[in-house]
Formats: C-alpha cells, structure tokens, sequence
DNA sequence: TGTTAGAATAAAAACGTTTTAACAAAAAGT
DNA sequence: ACTTTTTGTTAAAACGTTTTTATTCTAACA
C-alpha cells in the first residue's frame, strides 16, 4: 500500500520523530540525516496522511466554506475569492451548500466534527445560536454578505454608499420622480439601498411616492411584472432603481416592450453588474460590489483568527467587527448618460 | 473542551466501544444500551472528531474536485452539480482549484494525502502520469470535460453530436457558405465541432473552406477579431459557427458595427448557451450543453467506484469508460428563424 | 580526567476513533 | 444437565502522525 512514515524511517535507517522534525522543519536536524530522510521520502513518494496529521496536530489546515444552494453567478465569485485567499495561506477548502430549506442546518454538523480551522459562511440566515455554538468551540467564523452582530465578524458591500452614490446620479440627471424595485422581502441588503435613496431624496427636499416603491424578489419575472404595474400609474417615475441586475433588466424589457425608449422616456439601473449588464441594450447603469475581495477578504481573516486562544473580545478589539467593502458606480447607458 | 467518545462512555456508562456501535449501528445493540448512549451523546453535545474517524476507518467520506482557475460561469454549474451529488450520497466536497502554471501540479498533493475517496478532475490538462499514478493508489478518479483514456472514466458533452445538429440546422436555413471560428489552439472539444461541421457539409457535398476556418481563444475579443477578418473576404460567409458563445456575441457585435444585420446579411451560432445568450439581440441560436448533469454523473460515477478493491479493467468493463452527454439545439433569432 | 552543556536522535506518549478478538451471559439444542 | 449457539459487551489493537520526554554522543570546560 501507500508508503508510511514507519517506511521512511527504516529506509533511511532512523526513526519516525525525525522523519516528522525534518518534514516540518521543526527542530534541528543534521544536514547528513536530513538529506538521508528527503531521498527516502522522494523514494518511496511518502505523502504524510492527512487525517494522522490532523489527529495529532489538531490542526486541519482546513477553510469551511458554506454558501448558499443558489445558482447565482454572484456566490461564485466569493467562492473564487475564498479560494484564493485559501490557497495563498496554504488552507484547502472544504464547502457545503446550505440546503433549502434552511432550517435543517445539520450541514453544520460537518464543521462541528473539527475538521476545519475556521470557517466562512456566506449569506447565512441559519440560527444565530447555532453559529455562536460553533464559534464557542473555538472555530473562527466569519460572515460574509450578512451581518449577525454578536461579536462576529461580517464583511458587507456598502449597499448604503452604492445607493446613495447612484441616487445622486440620479438626481444628476435631473430625474425627481424615482421608483425603487426591492429584493426578497426586503432583505438587509435592499432594505439598505432603499434608505439611502430616501436619504439623498430628503437631502434635496424630496421623497420618494409610496405608490412608486415595488415589491419584487430579485428573481427575473418579478422586475417585469412591477415595472408592467409601475407603467399603469398615472404619472410615470422618470427613472427606476432596480434592487439587483436581473430585475432592471427584465424592467427595461417590460419597457420597450410597453413601446417606451430606455433610457429617453425612463431610465432604468441596477445593482450588483453582472456580466449581462455590459450586454444588454441599452447598457445598464448600475453598482459594481466587490464580491470577489469579500471573499477573499472574509477568508483571510477567518484565517488570521486560527491559532493561540484568545477571546472574543481582545480578537474584537484588534480590528473592526464590520467591514463595509466600497461599492461602485459603473455608468453606462441606460441611466441617459 | 470538547467531548470526546471517551466522556459519552463514561457519562452512559458503557465502553467506547459499545459507543461507536451505536453511532454507526454497525452490530447488535440492546435497546436499553442504546437509548443510554444517545442520551449522553446528546447530553454532551458529542460530534465524532473527524480525522479520528477517518485515521480509524480509513474513509473520508469526501469527495475531490478539481477545477480550473478560471472565472466561467460554466464551471461553476459543474460544482453546482458535483457538490449536490457528492451532499446527496453523504459526501463532503474539498475544491482545488488548479493553479494558473499548469505545470505546477503540487496541488495534487492536497489528494495524495489520503483524504479523499474518490476524486473528480474537470477540464484537467495535468500530466496523465500524475492522475494515473493516484488512481494506483485506489483513488477512483473520474474526469469531466475531458479524456486521456487510459482506463480513466470520462463525461464529457456530445460535441460531435450538438455541432452535427446545428450544422444540419444551418443547412436547413439554405446557408452554404459555412465559417468556423474555433476556440483555443484548437482544443478537443473546438477541434470535434469542427469534425462534425465538416462531416455533415461533406454529406451534402460541400465543404468548408479553409479561409473560413478562424483561429480563436474562446474569449470575447477574439471573437470581435475574427469576424473583422471574416468581413475582409471578396465573398462573405453567409453563417459563421462560433465554438462558445463569447465569440459569437462579438462577432455579432463586429458584424453590427460594421452596418451589416444578423441574422439578414450573415447568420450567427455559437455553442455553450451562457445565460448571456438568450439577452443578446438577436438573441443567439446555440448549443446548449448539460452541464450541471456533467458534475452531477462524474460525481455519482466517483462515489460509485469507492470501495472493494476492483482491478480497473473489471471496473470498466461494468459501464462504460465515456459517457456523452446529449448537447441539444436552443433555437433562438441569430440563425434566421 | 571527569564533569557539564549542548546537539542530535530515539523512544514513547498522546490524538480519538473503528474494528477485531475475547468473553460472559442467556438461549437453544441434544 | 451439558454442550453449543446466539447476543451483548468489553478490552485491546490498530490507524499514522506530532510532540514530549529520555537518551546518547560530542565538545567544552574546570
């Protein structure tokens, strides 16, 4: 079978402590039996086991990763961030999906089990009791897209600075009447966006007409159907502020399909610029989120969290608890530019 | 700190023995002894340590997968598809992705330590010698998007078949003067849609000419380039067959600006059917491939393979080394319809 | 020359499970 | 009543590392 580290030793006529110490060049080793030890283990294409390893060291080396089990191109991209930021700190990432319904966490039994250093989880909604758990055991966590207070770290794209930025472009271009389509049941995020644009509104002593704020869910059908109901009032918005791409989009089909012109009769923008949104016609205007550096920041410091025990609150002390990543404007032509 | 097997013993009344069993309810336990432990491990709060488990047991109910380091939408429903298999058949998932330098294959050490039971390899161009030589360790390895034969199980998508479908479909539209523009250095799956381009012009007599044959990259500008070429031939295709759909959303867009119409003065195909595709205007006739199925079989086919030690050839000979996936035609407007 | 300090290595003790072998008690067969 | 089988449980042996403690050997010191 696979070689072992008993194999190396005898191979190169030593013992198993001193092929570990010259492995993880831990303690001195004479230059004459460490090259004796290196060759036996090219020779016998020695792999220290992994789960001996974590056993006696305590230590995985290991990133969890749970996100959740949606097909958005978005999460992708903190995949992608946490991967690199793993690779690059020599941690493997072990990931899960949080399945749908969300209730049934026992996904979280996977990290419970220690078989990770610390962990990320991305737009969590499980319990918060059940993450603290965890966290008690002493396993890092940190959040990223989502926000649980209690002394976890979260990492957040400015929605509030992206609205607000956007909202005065708006205003920019002259536009007072704005219509807002929100995302799932107003989560945090939309939520966020809205209070920005309200803010900037009564900064220039205006406000944004109830009648003009749609419920939506982020989802493609809804942006049409809201955009189709904002087309019946009486007097139109002259530009409408999509919580995410996917809904601005589908509006701006709502539109032209009405027989109105993008951005001329009303302009349209969203959030998040996905790819697509370089793509459609006319190109939408909309908040760049830095969702690749939230994960790649999430994961560096879940990582620098790993090691001598310390308690929540000096580890809290060290550095912000949240950290808004910037948002930014990315203009295009459907906001009339 | 945390409970270990010991404490549930202690706390039941019972030997770590008797706990085990229980746990994984390997043999016969009476119900009282049972009921005792579960109790206490619930009391407790006890996870079986992982790397315990999987020194002891030398199983770690996890699966590898390996991917490109590269940002493609496409990849990420592959995952979407390995990790649902790998959840549905109580697997766990440890990502690698594979560095940049293709060359530099230490990642594979990751998979060498013994801590996966089986391991998928998407779009993999590492050396054949390094995954051979871990599949001789007994570590069932699957590949998608990809072959190197060698006893090794491939899925791939039926790239003959889906090319041979939408040429056929060209012809149809009464198109004779057929252009190819291929993906990068010609890879397998660029090279077999052209095969089957070609094949299905040679049974209707014709054939493709040879400065209609563009090189590419896959990436959007190449596409822009290649059609901008295109456009300089004394006469001008009268279809161009893109081999992903980047390329052919720029060559539509090379096309465009150069005053002419798609799909009136020269048609458009491409191949991927990217969510993109159906946004574009016109919106794009392509290939659509099963992707999220291609992870979830090269998964399902993993997992299937770990256990009793099977020489590879009886392995093999149970299914099928490769599999093709079916690759179906999505008519949209860019073909003429 | 004997003692001591330091360096290099070996031996042994964890780490927390699963699994195997051994054993006792109860049930069944003769 | 005496073996044989079955059932439930325990004790102990892996599993393959890291880490701590001992031990040997050299070199330096008094």
């Amino acid at each position: 079978m696979t070689a072992t580290i008993f194999d190396v030793a005898k191979h190169a006529g030593v013992s198993i402590g001193t092929v570990s110490r010259v492995l993880n060049n831990k303690d001195r080793v004479s230059p004459a039996t460490r090259e004796r030890v290196l060759k036996a283990v090219q020779e016998l294409d020695y792999h220290a086991n992994a789960f001996a390893r974590g056993l006696a060291s305590q230590e995985s080396n290991t990133l969890g990763l749970v996100i959740p089990q949606v097909n958005d191109p978005f999460f992708f991209q903190i995949v992608r961030g946490v991967e690199d930021a793993a690779t690059d700190e020599g941690y493997s990432l072990l990931i899960a999906s949080q399945p749908r319904p969300a209730h049934e966490h026992r996904y979280l039994d996977l990290f419970r089990r220690g078989n990770v250093d610390a962990m990320v989880l991305v737009a969590i909604d499980v319990y918060i009791h059940e993450i603290q758990q965890i966290a008690a055991r002493g396993v890092p966590i940190v959040l990223a897209q989502q926000d649980v207070g209690k002394n976890i770290p979260a990492f957040l794209s400015d929605n509030y600075g992206g609205s607000h930025a956007m909202t005065e472009h708006l205003l920019g271009h002259g536009y007072r009447r704005l219509a807002y389509i929100a995302g799932t049941n107003y989560t945090p995020d939309s939520r966020e966006r809205l209070r920005a644009m309200q803010d900037v509104l009564a900064e220039h002593g205006l406000s944004v007409s109830p009648e003009y704020i749609m419920p939506g869910d982020y989802l493609q059908d809804s942006g049409y159907r809201a955009m189709m109901e904002l087309l019946q009032r009486p007097v139109l918005p002259e530009a409408v502020f999509a919580a995410n791409d996917q809904m601005a989009i589908d509006a701006i089909r709502a539109i032209q399909e009405s027989g109105l012109r993008v951005p001329d009769d009303i302009a349209v923008v969203g959030f998040d610029d996905i790819p697509m949104s370089s793509y459609v016609s006319p190109a939408l205007t909309t908040i760049q989120q830095p969702v690749y550096e939230m994960g790649w920041h999430a994961a560096k410091r879940a990582i620098a969290m790993i090691g001598p025990e310390v308690n929540v609150e000096e580890r809290t002390l060290a550095s912000p608890r949240v950290m808004l990543l910037p948002a930014s404007l990315v203009v295009r032509k459907s906001c009339g530019c």
